[in-house]
DNA sequence: TATGAATGAGAGTTCATTCAT
DNA sequence: AATGAATGAACTCTCATTCAT
């Protein structure tokens, strides 16, 4: 127990909030928004409980924290390269494949997020400081509509708003069957479903936009 | 001392479990699963402490109970009379129609519904014992379009199962925009856009679906 | 160890509160109101930290009610008993002497006191309510001046509401001193100036209040 | 970075010291003795809360600090102003006066003062250091009712020490209820209350001692 | 069957103190 | 001389669970 790594260490601030955030991310993965105590992020963090509330007023700063971190990460980079994306049937697909990647992240992400939304749903005053932030993936999706509209490659029954909200919902109701474990209901038969939904409300065929060589499944 | 109150009141256990059930359901739709504890639930069914964890081994039994209770209540009624109509349409609709409709009944159910989930989903072998029960609604959809399917009234391009899997995933999505208070996104709007998803999925109109008067908006 | 006191001996809710009011009083005398936590209380009174928050709310609460019960027992027979006494002068007496007893429960009580009053200062709403309870005594002082002023034994200069306020203010000062173990101040002595003060302020010898032959000292 | 603020401002220790306790001092007065931190203190002073710890030993070293300066400059120019007056009467008044003065300093004096006593009336080996510098002011008394005696102005019917003791808890009392908020009970009052006390105890007329215009009152 | 007093682990938070920089 | 990140003990309060009555 003696040399059970290097106590004492000194970080800047701004590294070592840094650090409890993501330690916090992992206790959420692992355990959920509502088993995650202060010992456990402590703990995780390698650091001290007095360290964590030293930097941090509140439990609740830290986890506010873990979530807007998860949603700069995870749709900072697809919204810019979406936006930077002349063409908006690739953008499209830019958007929406990431949502049902194959990868830990993903899985990660969606458990983060549903757990925090039901924790959060009761507090409307911080559900909607944070909605606006979060909401940036739908806004990006509004702005691809809109340019694919615009260039005649879409024609959406509806605003692209509504379009954008209409798919949000889908997806997020779909990624919550995944995470449930429904049999048979794999990130690919999810994406596949998204293109067919896509293409009826943008008036498009699902070949045209879901890319890669889905044939005729 | 003796005559205070209407104090113990002796009821068979079937009975006093069920008044607990459902006072426990109704300190969760006022406070949330997460906010729901034994003192809470033993005051409002008017009960002691002891009297709850005599009649129910831990307040997670007690949660179950409550989810199982809500799920057949909400949707016994529903399934039992779809199945009792001839008519695919007709059942069609007054499968979805509830899910939306805008009463005090149906928020509450919304509300039980998703905290139990995100409670719950961590704990596998839990979930799965729930699942079965609470794909009733789900169930009871397969066999409608199956019918319909049969009787030439609906052309799936996808099995009942996918269909009735993509319905209940998109229906879950836009009432849990609905709960977290989408601006617009009113019930009947909510309906309309699943007579449109199931307009295209059934290969039938969506007029010929939806019916009250939804006009062409 | 395994010996140590009949655990979960069960009590009626005011049997416990009252013997927890005694320990955390104990702890009060020993280590002062600002030293003295739940734990502390909890030890004293032999039962778990759990027991004590469940009879009471808050700590504050419990010190709030040593307050009171400290008030009742010092002043409650006092002043029955002075009120009952015809002869105004007898009445002073059993009214001043008691607080300069020499007894350990006459020094417990100046404790709890002055360590009260200075932590109860700053928080005036709850200093007011707890005052009207503990000038009891200046009330009964007020009684027995009056009484000895309408039947012509005392002669005050004042009205009987300054004399108290006086008495008051000079027996705080002195019981003060006294803590503070002044050399030379007894409570002998501490007596002998509340006759001297009182034979000023009310126009009659201190012979003839001061009783118990203190002779020419 | 580097040029931000008035930072890493070297001071001699005996100066920073001195800043420290002006400012633990300003935060007593506002919270009380009870409800003052070490980092209160340093954000008073403007200093980290490392400087603090270096320049003392402790958090309660610092509170001592505060009483014994407060002592010092309260009383310190009373005192020696009183020592050169020739005149008794004038000394005396001189003394008593300041301590009811209605001015902002003579509050915070008595705030100060009454908290620290309570705090460190349970550590006798303390409280005996501070009693000796504290008593400065009855010191003073003893050698004013000496002088007064000495040339016959005074008639004590005790030892000067017995009456610098007896007027001290007089006043301490007065000034305590006076901090309660007692209505009615002004500075004016208290002192019309010390110069009836003084003329007894010195043996001269009240009309005497106590000075400005207090008529028949 | 019902009660509710008793329990103790664990929650978040505060804070004087330590010490590497 | 000055800093402030780091610490861990101690605080009050919550709560599901136990069990004698």
């Amino acid at each position: 127990m003696s040399s059970t790594g290097p106590a004492r260490v000194r970080q800047r601030p701004e590294v070592r909030r840094a650090m409890i955030v993501e330690a916090a991310r992992a206790v959420i993965v692992r355990n959920g928004v509502g088993a995650t105590g202060l010992r456990d992020i402590a703990a995780e963090a390698g650091v001290s409980v007095g360290t964590v509330t030293y930097h941090f007023g509140s439990v609740a700063e830290i986890l506010n924290e873990v979530v807007v971190l998860e949603t700069e990460r995870f749709y900072g980079a697809i919204v810019a390269a979406v936006d930077a994306e002349p063409d908006p049937v690739a953008g499209l697909r830019m958007l929406v494949e990431p949502l049902f990647g194959d990868t830990e992240q993903v899985r990660q992400h969606w458990r983060i997020w549903s757990d925090y939304w039901t924790a959060v749903v009761r507090r409307p005053e911080v559900a909607a400081e944070y909605a606006e932030r979060i909401r940036v993936w739908e806004a990006c999706l509004v702005r691809v509509v809109r340019r694919g509209t615009e260039s005649g490659v879409f024609v959406p029954a509806e605003a692209p708003e509504v379009v954008a909200l209409k798919l949000a919902a889908y997806s997020d109701g779909v990624a919550t069957q995944i995470a449930q474990g429904v049999p048979d209901l794999t990130n690919a038969v999810a994406l596949r479903w998204m293109w067919t939904f896509l293409s009826h409300e943008l008036g498009v065929s699902a070949a045209g936009i879901g890319g890669s060589g889905s044939g005729p499944l």
